[in-house]
Order: C-alpha cells, then sequence, then structure tokens
DNA sequence: AGCATTGTTTCACA
DNA sequence: TTGTGAAACAATGC
C-alpha cells in the first residue's frame, strides 16, 4: 500500500490520535524491523515518555518525543505496513478492528489502555530512533518548482527512475510514478535531463494534483492509471493497449501513443 | 513451481 | 568520485 499519500495518512492518524499519551510499555522485539537496534534499545529510550510531534518526508514519518527533550521515533511502513492507533487503522479503513497478532512488528501501549502498532505482513517496514533524514531530498508535495527542474530535470537515468529516487524528490512510488506520467502525458523512458522546462513543469503540477487526488479518495490504489495497470490494460483516455516493461527496476505501465 | 509484489539497501560496474 | 542498475531482503498471493 504505502506511498506518499498512504504514509500522510498514517501521520495524520498518529497526530491525531497518538500524541500525548503516555507510553507504557514498547514491544521492539523484532530484530528485523528495529534494525540495527537491540531488543529493548527504543523501549529503554521511549518509555515513559509521549510523542509531542508527527512529521513526516517522503515516505519517512518521525515523531518528537517529549518536546524535543527525548530520542525521535522513525516509523516506516516498508511495502506492506499499516498504522493502527487503538482500534483505526491508516490508509485502509475497510480493514479496521481486524486483528492479526503475528503481524504486529512494533508496538507501543500507553497508560489509558490503548496502543500503537505497525502492522507489517512483510516485516520490511523500520521502527528507528533518530532516523537519519539527510539522504532524502524534499518531500514530492511541496518541492518548489525551481528545486524540481533542478534536481529532477538532469542525469541520463530513465525519467521514472529519475522520479523514484528518494535521495531526488522523497514520496514517490512504483504507482505513483506510473500515474504521474500517464497524467503528465510523458514516457516514462525518457532520459531525465532531456526535459524541456516545460515539460518539467507540467510534470510536477501533475504529480501533485496525483498525489492531493490520493491523499483525498484514499491511497495511490484510487488512481485513474491504476486501475489500468494489468496486463493487456487499455489507457483510459484513448483505449490504446499500454506497454509494459521494467523501468528502473520496477514494472512499468503506460500508453505508447499519449505518453511521449 | 514459478513469478510478481506498492520499498530500501547493498554491491558491482562503468 | 559519481551515477546507474541489478540483486537481496521478508513474506505472501496468483
Amino acid at each position: 500500500m504505502p506511498e506518499l499519500p498512504e504514509v500522510e495518512r498514517a501521520r495524520a492518524l498518529i497526530a491525531a490520535r497518538g500524541l500525548g499519551r503516555l507510553i507504557v510499555e514498547v514491544d521492539d522485539a523484532d530484530t528485523y524491523v528495529c534494525r540495527p537496534h537491540q531488543p529493548g534499545e527504543i523501549a529503554a529510550a521511549i518509555t515513559g515518555r509521549e510523542l509531542t510531534a508527527a512529521h513526516r518526508r517522503g515516505k519517512t514519518m518521525w515523531f518528537d518525543t517529549d518536546g524535543g527533550e527525548g530520542p525521535t521515533l522513525g516509523l516506516h511502513l516498508g511495502m506492506a505496513g499499516q498504522i493502527v492507533v487503538d482500534d483505526g487503522i491508516a490508509g485502509d479503513p475497510q480493514l479496521d478492528g481486524h486483528e492479526h497478532p503475528p503481524w504486529n512488528r512494533f508496538t507501543l501501549r500507553f497508560s489509558d489502555g490503548g496502543r500503537l502498532v505497525l502492522r507489517d505482513r512483510r516485516r520490511l517496514g523500520r521502527a528507528v530512533l533518530d532516523p537519519p533524514l539527510d539522504g532524502l531530498g524534499p518531500d514530492a508535495g511541496e518541492i518548489t518548482r525551481d528545486a524540481f527542474r533542478a534536481r529532477v530535470g538532469r542525469g541520463a537515468a530513465p525519467l521514472k527512475a529519475r522520479l523514484m529516487d528518494q535521495s531526488v524528490l522523497a514520496g514517490i512510488g512504483n504507482l505513483l510514478a506510473d500515474e504521474t506520467l500517464w497524467r503528465a502525458r510523458l514516457s516514462p523512458l525518457r532520459p531525465a535531463g532531456g526535459l524541456s522546462a516545460e515539460e518539467l513543469d507540467r510534470l510536477r503540477v501533475q504529480m501533485r494534483a496525483a498525489i492531493r487526488s490520493a491523499i483525498a479518495l484514499g491511497g495511490v490504489h484510487t488512481g485513474e492509471l491504476v486501475a489500468h495497470r494489468v496486463r493487456g490494460g487499455r489507457c483510459p483516455r484513448c483505449g490504446t493497449e499500454l506497454r509494459r516493461a521494467s523501468v528502473g527496476g520496477r514494472t512499468t505501465f503506460w500508453c505508447p501513443r499519449e505518453q511521449t
């Protein structure tokens, strides 16, 4: 599930329901999800504190503890993670109330009996103290026009690979990249450095629109192109059969007629 | 059985 | 040194 829109919903859920509650117990026993920490390390650092602010850049979330006096807690949803606060599940309300304890990879228990859980079937999510943010580019939803031109519009890599490079721009994953490129009518194969300023501006406008829409509607799955991202799928605008290929290491669908 | 999967990190190679 | 791309990672579903 998680790309920028899902992560933003998770952050908003924690901002609304996870702050200002005393942490009395931490389950950080999953050594892969909590790597490189040892079990008990995160617990020792934040038990007795409370989360006081919820931040996000791209797909990374982090939370201040005790108004900045304590360490920050970083959470990443990986490929299939969700955040549960009490009975609410961020990013997938349809699963609200379902319990799958084996998939709970990291849990904060609060003094009022409630809890915040990182639930992740795939186990590629992360929970760490003081996550490094220096390797991340500007958030895709907030990057300025000039920064977007300078950062995205260079290099020989295919445009889609550049869009998904988290050090260039943070938050765009496979589905959002396909949706954005389709909306902007640009081929994922174009060398990023070969785009004109007009094309880059159009790309940024459509990227922001795709992000806003996905946040409002509930996730990247609500994208117009995304529903047609299957073998034999056709362009929702012109009906041409979509091309399918691996670009930037991920399966990519695009309209060979409109996206040039 | 085999392949694919919405993310990130690591490593090989130009 | 920098940039690019493939493989590995964990686990599940088709």
